[in-house]
DNA sequence: CCGTAGATGGCCT
DNA sequence: GGCCATCTACGGA
């Protein structure tokens, strides 16, 4: 069910990047347990990306995670506010890394609302790569954090985009009631038919744009390394 | 609805 | 000192 190192170690990360889309990212911080199916990301790839903070071998305090084996967290902080949450991909130097820009929540949404003081479920509650950071917990004492340990992890699972577009739209139809908690169990979910959509989450479901926020990238701004769920209200930007 | 200013702090191969 | 892998509130239409 955990992703093992060596999925995060595969030298190709646009294609990690896409294909983390659907996957289930599940943070245990203060003992609170949070969880939601990974709605979009973003891929940097190493030093010849020129959006990358590794581009031309950049090394230094808060870069060098970036150089180890992939599985590992990279947490920064953005415009003095924002916490976000990159993995980072590949093997040994390559300093690959996908940031996590969106996530449909499952799971510990209460412990969400709380952390980012709001009332009521939103879409803005864990979209967008600052929110995300912020609603899951994670923050730069995350830092270098390892993906297959008890703390933050990603799992496999079968979602189906249609499932995941019923469930975010009922979320936010709901807003009037005000949803404070809300589990969502892959074993209940309905028979194929049931759903209106025969197919798990694949890449017809997965649109595909350039990068958000790196205009200073010249030529590399312009690279379609993002990846978002066509179904997902949970996305920061469309 | 839309666009934008201001917050805020660490980084600086 | 200048620049950010952002977010929200707020003002105008």
């Amino acid at each position: 069910m955990k992703l093992p190192a060596s999925y995060y170690q595969q030298n190709d990360v646009v294609h990690i990047a896409k294909d983390l889309i659907g996957k289930v990212i599940v943070s245990m911080v203060d003992d609170k347990r949070t969880a939601g199916i990974i709605t979009e990301t973003e891929a940097y790839r190493g030093v010849g990306d020129k959006a990358c903070h590794a581009h031309l071998g950049r090394f230094t305090d808060r870069t060098k995670i970036m150089y180890e084996n992939g599985g590992v967290a990279y947490v920064y902080l953005c415009y003095g506010i924002h916490n976000l949450f990159n993995i980072i991909t590949n093997t040994d130097q390559q300093a690959d890394a996908v940031l996590i820009r969106a996530a449909e929540p499952t799971e510990g949404i209460e412990h969400m609302l709380h952390r980012r003081g709001k009332e009521k479920l939103d879409k803005t509650l864990t979209s967008g790569p600052g929110n995300f950071s912020k609603a899951f917990g994670l923050d730069r004492s995350h830092y270098g954090e390892d993906l297959t340990g008890d703390l933050v992890w990603i799992e496999d699972a079968e979602v189906f985009a249609q499932e995941v577009a019923e469930r975010s739209q009922s979320y936010l139809d709901d807003s009037s009631k005000q949803i404070t908690s809300a589990h969502f169990d892959f074993d209940q979910r309905p028979p194929l038919n049931d759903i209106g959509s025969d197919k798990i989450i694949s890449k017809e479901d997965i649109i595909t744009s350039k990068r958000i926020g790196i205009d200073y990238a010249e030529e590399d701004a312009d690279l379609p390394w993002r990846f978002y769920l066509w179904s997902s209200q949970f996305v920061s930007k469309r």
